[in-house]
DNA sequence: AATATTCATGAAATCGATTTCATGATATGC
DNA sequence: GCATATCATGAAATCGATTTCATGAATATT
């Protein structure tokens, strides 16, 4: 089913030749730069119709000094919460003739630093930075060299602008919602103390706590990771320090996967005997067991505004600075006492 | 902290006047393509360095034809199973000079071939795809334009070379191990009937079941779709049915996951009344209540291989052909009965 | 009808590297 | 000591598009 004519390659010139015009009046056609007579507009069309004309990219490119690329930075290629922001950003990109290209810093700055370096030596056209340890001064920096928009830190510059969620606002509703439902005695598994995200959580969940005259236990609030496993130490190491609660306010979801399973190896019943709730809203809390009530970050929607936000800077168009804010889903997992 | 000689852009000419020599010098040095004297390399290091001297990568590309890129074709931005695979891709790249560019065909035909014609545009240096559903010629096809390797269906030519898990060997394993545990109504959720791992899954249930001479029972087979709420329905349909069971084999992870919760609304106890089974090993398949006995599938590692291969393709070696294998990994949600 | 504009078009320059080809200078062989 | 082979090097061509600039034709202006 191949005709000999699907050979690509073949160049501006051969069109032009074929076409009996200039290659400066095919590349005009192509690019809508400058009207051309009707006559050979058709003549263009059927040269490169027959001859299977495909431009080629790379040569634009370089003509252009752009890569119609944009370069994603992500913590981690694996994870759930990177994956749907990701996945947003690819889908405002869909048929712009931008694609994106995907580098994990590992949250790690130097390795961040790095792959960003990368990221512009390929000349990408504009960068997408999610979260990760750089500091804002060496974003700013960078930003010299492409725009960048940012999720995860609050930026404002000519060329970059990032914003976060109100991760305060959400540990606040999290722990609204079990109080609510009669919990005192809230344990909370916190996340790395170097994270920005986490710290806000935390006083989220303290200032929470303070207002409706909760008396802060020192010991129910534990150190945790964001991973499965910190979860777990921490509610393992919870357990072993007698201390009583009836709710647990995990970070992240990942670390209430933990926390639900150190439960559940205990023989303790969620929510029957403690409520969990958690942060993030990966979409498997909603088929845990049982069903995860979660502050819900709206990831798929943020990465959609990423990518929107940057091809507009590109573009030199204005942005949208508005963050989203996060929700709590109410599932199954907490219970009244 | 901006040195004014930070500013990049530098050329080979600029590079080649402050150093004193011709641009083909500095480009034979810089790629080793030929032997320059001491001082003119010294010379040359000592302009790149004050000129803060970056080759154009464009330029380069367009010159040599290749953009040092390898496209990834996935079904899934979102998926955990896709993801470990795109990161082994991904870690095999690294320190390459390869980056990858990663489209997603969302397990539909025309849109895979239409991203992958986007690749191709792009000048990938090779391809490599996970899954989906083009048939095996329209790959056989594209593999004359760009070299294949392939996840997820069995391929052979000059230019393109795909491999398959041993989903048939792995779903033995499974049922094998819940014969074992004493069960033999042993129900089975199915994965898309055009898929062929699913496929696969199906004879490894319904071949183990005869071998040990226990009777396939048409209303132990549940219709499913490899996701969560698939799974959720099959069990509930399953248990209205009335038919008695002992144990669920899950085509997948995420339909594990949902049967699971299935059976938690109906109060019916994991492992304790019924065994379930997964197939994929999703990361968090550890963490589940309880954690999941599946079938490994070691995607960081395929991807890995799947990287080193399309690199060796592209450079002409020879590239390694063993399929690696299932195993199954038992956790906590069987029993014996 | 004569001049001023507008307009479509092609030739050639350009983007920034790599590579071929020619050349003059060494090194080697007899 | 002369011819030949080897070698480092630079000038120029090249990759394939886009864009500037000049030009002659067509149209508008008075």
């Amino acid at each position: 089913m191949r005709k000999a004519s699907d050979r690509p390659s073949a160049t501006v010139h051969e069109v032009a030749r074929v076409a009996g015009v200039s290659a400066a009046t095919v590349s005009r056609l192509l690019n809508g730069t400058a009207k051309v007579s009707e006559d050979k507009r058709q003549a263009i069309e059927d040269a490169i119709e027959r001859l299977n004309y495909k431009p080629n990219v790379l040569a634009q490119n370089l003509k252009t000094g752009s890569s119609r690329t944009i370069g994603i930075l992500t913590q981690s290629l694996v994870s759930g919460y990177f994956a749907d922001a990701m996945a947003g950003v690819d889908e405002a990109l869909q048929g712009t003739g931008y694609a994106p290209l995907i580098v994990s810093g590992h949250w790690h700055a130097e390795e961040e630093a790095e792959r960003i370096e990368l990221l512009i030596a390929r000349r990408v056209d504009g960068l997408v930075i999610l979260s990760g340890k750089l500091k804002d001064e060496q974003i700013l920096g960078l930003s010299e060299q492409v725009p960048i928009v940012a999720f995860g830190r609050d930026l404002q510059g000519p060329r970059a602008y990032g914003f976060c969620l109100d991760n305060y606002r959400g540990a606040c509703d999290a722990v609204e919602h079990l109080v609510a439902h009669g919990h005192r005695d809230i344990a909370f598994i916190a996340g790395p103390s170097d994270h920005q995200d986490a710290l806000a959580r935390l006083a989220g969940y303290r200032d929470t706590l303070a207002k409706h005259g909760i008396k802060a236990q020192r010991k129910l609030v534990l150190p945790g990771d964001f991973s499965e496993s910190g979860g777990l130490q921490a509610v393992e190491g919870l357990l072993a320090s007698g201390q009583p609660f009836s709710a647990i306010f995990a970070a992240n979801d990942l670390t209430a996967y933990g926390a639900r399973l150190a439960l559940y190896r205990r023989g303790i019943a969620v929510p029957d005997q403690v409520s969990v709730v958690g942060f993030d809203d990966l979409h498997s809390s909603m088929y845990t067991t049982p069903p995860l009530t979660t502050v819900r970050q709206p990831l798929f929607d943020i990465g959609q505004r990423l990518g929107r936000s940057i091809l507009r800077m590109i573009r030199g168009e204005p942005y949208e600075l508005e963050a989203p804010q996060p929700t709590l889903m109410v599932r199954e997992s907490v219970r009244s006492i």
